[in-house]
DNA sequence: AAACATTTCGGACTCGAGTCAGCTAATTTT
DNA sequence: AAAATTAGCTGACTCGAGTCCGAAATGTTT
């Protein structure tokens, strides 16, 4: 019986994105500039500015690297300085000239982007796909960042965390009804939080919440979420890993957790990770299984 | 409120791929020969064996391709030949020693593939997203081919079509209890079937059945289905006007067909290419809606 | 048979990407 | 203060990819 195979599937899928880039790599070329130039540029405009940060970026020699940029200089694009903390290092940073030739190759790239999700009728589908693959073939290149709560990429995990509960759980979720934590409560040195960044996008977050009122003070796992797109890759445990290190240096000799029956692969995680199970230790009323660690 | 822009995503997702491809450009490096000529060993591989078919495909100039190709003959990889038809075209085809080489580049594809699905917890959602970016991008590049409903591609989609029904039929679906059309009679002169390929992968497949016993002899179209990666794009329709076509040249001046008011997608589509609906014309257990369109 | 078209071939060329070694200047180590 | 290290710059080089053009062989049309 024929069947495609996985990897001609997967070669299959190699070509069409192939082909892809390298028409969106014509494109650039639109703008009479070879692609090695144009990729600096675009380094630079993103806010790379030390040179040893450029090259070490798209992996160049340093002097290619240092030809690339006189040519840039030459057409007016860039302007180098020296570092004034090590004036052996340079900076660079875009004139005006350049920042418009950078905004043109955006352009050009949002422009392929939108027409692309604008002409297939299942783009929510296909985003979410690309998602999917850009974590699984970036997943080595994932950072956990440690931020305030309130930061732009913590409230994106935190509303899409919410929205996660109310669609999984039966009866809905209403964060009000939960113990919303203060956020200074979860900023060091009360607690911490923390973002998984994938170049760029946040792709799950977990918080560290201090409970210092107590005699013995005490740490709480919250907020613990991993985008649908990057389940699988073993971030929760990350996650787990880096919240755990960080109650130790705050001073925490004791972590809890409450979660619910309805997100199965938590609680199997929390078991699989060697918290013991403990008696109810809040009264919100969404959780129903509650988790302790020692260390 | 911050969101990444879908725009965002999917410039990361090109990065991610973009990087993939470089590594595994890299890779193919490693066998000591320079990329144009490992396409040019891979087209022959795959079975185009024309030169100007080889050109077309990857884009080259002439001179570059006869160049390259007189690269692999001093390897004494490949062997030209005139072609017995036209002498001004010539053949290429794999010496023993060419083949090996190929199969050695197919070795490091498959074995890079295969150990991106091993180490990925989900391999089966990671493939079912790529399948869908890659009929994405290459949906103009879908050909409908004329083909044995027994042919391998045909037994792939039905297989793929009869789990479906099984999976979105209350009761199931069993295509023992179902009118089995005789494959003979979805053969030309009698009816024809319909595969869509898209870059080697069947995504799609419907068919006639001729009834030529009856008085005025009419066609019914049976057994349509595209692949959920490749829905939104237009096939349905691409099917139904092919298969029209047919039953014209067949002779045929009417169509009927039946569908399952549990696969509502379908009956708008009838509806929408202005089949009109007319009463029971078969006593198949599952059907319950009955279409009909003269011309 | 002559004129024209098609297909491949090969030479001369351009261009971009990248490597390498040596240089200068700034900074750190001894 | 001398020596070693680091960051970036420069020139000379290699290599692959690709273009342009004319030659040669074959095929098609008039």
């Amino acid at each position: 019986m024929f069947a495609p195979s996985e990897i001609d599937r997967i070669r299959r899928f190699h070509r069409a994105v192939t082909r892809e880039t390298g028409v969106m790599d014509q494109s650039f070329l639109g703008r009479g500039r070879p692609l090695g130039a144009a990729r600096v540029l675009n380094a630079i405009g993103r806010g790379t500015n030390e040179v040893a940060a450029i090259r070490d970026y798209l992996g160049l020699d340093s002097g290619l690297m240092s030809r690339l940029l006189r040519g840039l200089e030459d057409e007016g694009l860039v302007a180098t300085s020296a570092d004034p903390a090590d004036a052996r290092r340079r900076v660079v940073v875009l004139t005006p000239k350049g920042q418009a030739e950078f905004d043109a190759y955006e352009a050009i790239s949002n422009d392929r982007a939108g027409r692309m999700i604008a002409t297939h009728p299942n783009a929510e589908a296909l985003i979410a796909a690309m998602d999917l693959i850009a974590s699984a073939l970036g997943r080595h290149a994932v950072e956990l960042v440690e931020t305030d709560p309130r930061s732009p990429e913590a409230l994106y995990c935190l509303t899409e965390y919410f929205a996660e509960l109310a669609r999984r759980f039966e009866r809905g979720f209403d964060v009000h009804l939960s113990k919303d934590p203060e956020a200074t409560s979860m900023i060091a040195p009360q607690g911490g939080f923390f973002v998984a960044m994938s170049d760029g996008l946040p792709i799950g977050c977990g918080g560290l919440k201090g409970h210092w009122e107590d005699a013995t003070p005490w740490g709480e796992v919250k907020r613990l979420w991993i985008a649908p797109s990057a389940r699988g890759l073993g971030l929760a445990k990350r996650f787990m890993t880096r919240i755990e290190e960080a109650a130790r240096t705050l001073g925490m000799t004791t972590l809890r957790l409450d979660t619910n029956s309805q997100l199965p692969e938590a609680v199997a995680l929390y078991r699989r990770l060697g918290w013991t199970e403990i008696d109810r230790f809040n009264d919100d009323p969404y959780p129903d299984h509650f988790f302790e660690k020692h260390f």
